[in-house]
DNA sequence: GAACGTGTCATCTCTTAAGG
DNA sequence: CCTTAAGAGATGACACGTTC
């Protein structure tokens, strides 16, 4: 075994590897890479060989990343994106920006507004979007699997470009049938006891309204920790009180909404990229845009108002 | 001497076929 | 569905000759 043979990773192999990693399948794998599957199943084995170590368990149920597979496929995430952006400066035509863009997002409420501008300005970027709640999306952006983030904290993180978006009201919705569906607002020590909807941990529209809960030592009754859908749907359904970001509260002929008059919990929305990522072209671009559009005075409700 | 073109050889990558 | 083996084609490294 040479010294170059170990100081040097083969792309070829690596990049068969990066495909069976995502796919979990040698078959699919090949079919990515348009190369026949004995040939992926080579490359990967030569991989295994060379630095004699395993990558994956082949388990007559499949196949599964072993540990070291795991921590490989993380740093081959992150080449092949750079490779991708490569390419994408490679195909620049001029000043015009091409290639893929991959935004990861809380909810598609704040993002549309400011994907649909950015397609206006540079429609030869394809978008990729991605939800979930903020510790997720944050994580993804970590591990290379979105290129932009917009989520719902800093996370005081100094590896993050982060540019303010807005601050966003939490308010209460509660189904037609409810006692306080007339009503315009509640105040917050109505909600002790009260059945309620959550988001899962993670939102940070939860941590917002569970921060003052908890300063007020005002303790409603959870039912269930749901992802933001299921909470519309499960307050639809009679279930209980349910919480959203003002901007996020969608007009439903099930539901009515109402602030708490006496405390405002709110969230924040941030758009994030990683610093050594904050060159790339279509990433740029999108920052760009969005300090553009966000106006430096407090901002009230969402990006939708800038 | 530098740049370029050509030929040779080793290595790599791929495919098909066969088998577990 | 995956692995292995055999063989074909592509590619890269290198040496050598030619031209300017």
């Amino acid at each position: 075994m040479s010294v170059n043979k170990l100081h040097f990773v083969n792309f070829s192999q690596l990049r068969s590897f990066y495909a069976v990693g995502r796919e979990l399948s040698f078959t699919k794998a090949a079919d990515l890479l348009c190369i026949g599957q004995p040939t992926v199943t080579t490359q990967v084995k030569a991989l295994e060989e060379t630095y004699e170590v395993q990558l994956f368990l082949r388990t007559p149920r499949g196949l599964k990343l072993t540990d070291a597979g795991e921590a490989l496929l993380t740093v081959a995430r992150q080449i092949f994106s750079l490779e991708e952006q490569a390419v994408g400066i490679l195909r620049a035509e001029g000043n015009q920006i091409s290639g893929r863009l991959r935004v990861g997002s809380v909810g598609p409420f704040f993002v549309m507004e400011l994907l649909s501008q950015f397609h206006a300005r540079y429609p030869l970027v394809q978008v990729f979007l991605d939800s979930g709640n903020s510790d997720l999306i944050y994580n993804k952006l970590l591990n290379y699997e979105v290129d932009l983030a917009i989520i719902g904290r800093d996370y005081d993180d100094p590896r993050l470009d982060l540019i303010q978006l807005g601050r966003h009201e939490v308010i209460v919705f509660v189904h037609r049938e409810h006692p306080w569906a007339g009503r315009q607002q509640i105040d917050l020590a109505e909600l002790d006891g009260q059945r309620m909807i959550f988001r899962e941990s993670g939102s940070v529209t939860r941590q917002a309204l569970a921060e003052i809960l908890a300063q007020h030592r005002v303790r409603p009754n959870v039912l269930m920790e749901v992802p933001r859908d299921a909470v519309r749907e499960a307050v639809a359904a009679g279930l209980g009180a349910g919480i959203v970001s003002k901007t996020e509260f969608q007009p439903d002929e099930r539901l009515r909404p109402l602030r708490i008059a006496d405390h405002k919990p709110f969230t924040e929305s941030f758009a994030a990229c990683l610093k050594g990522r904050q060159e790339l072209r279509p990433i740029k671009a999108f920052m760009k845009l969005v300090s553009e559009l966000v106006t430096p005075a407090p901002v009230q409700e969402s990006v939708a108002d800038l």
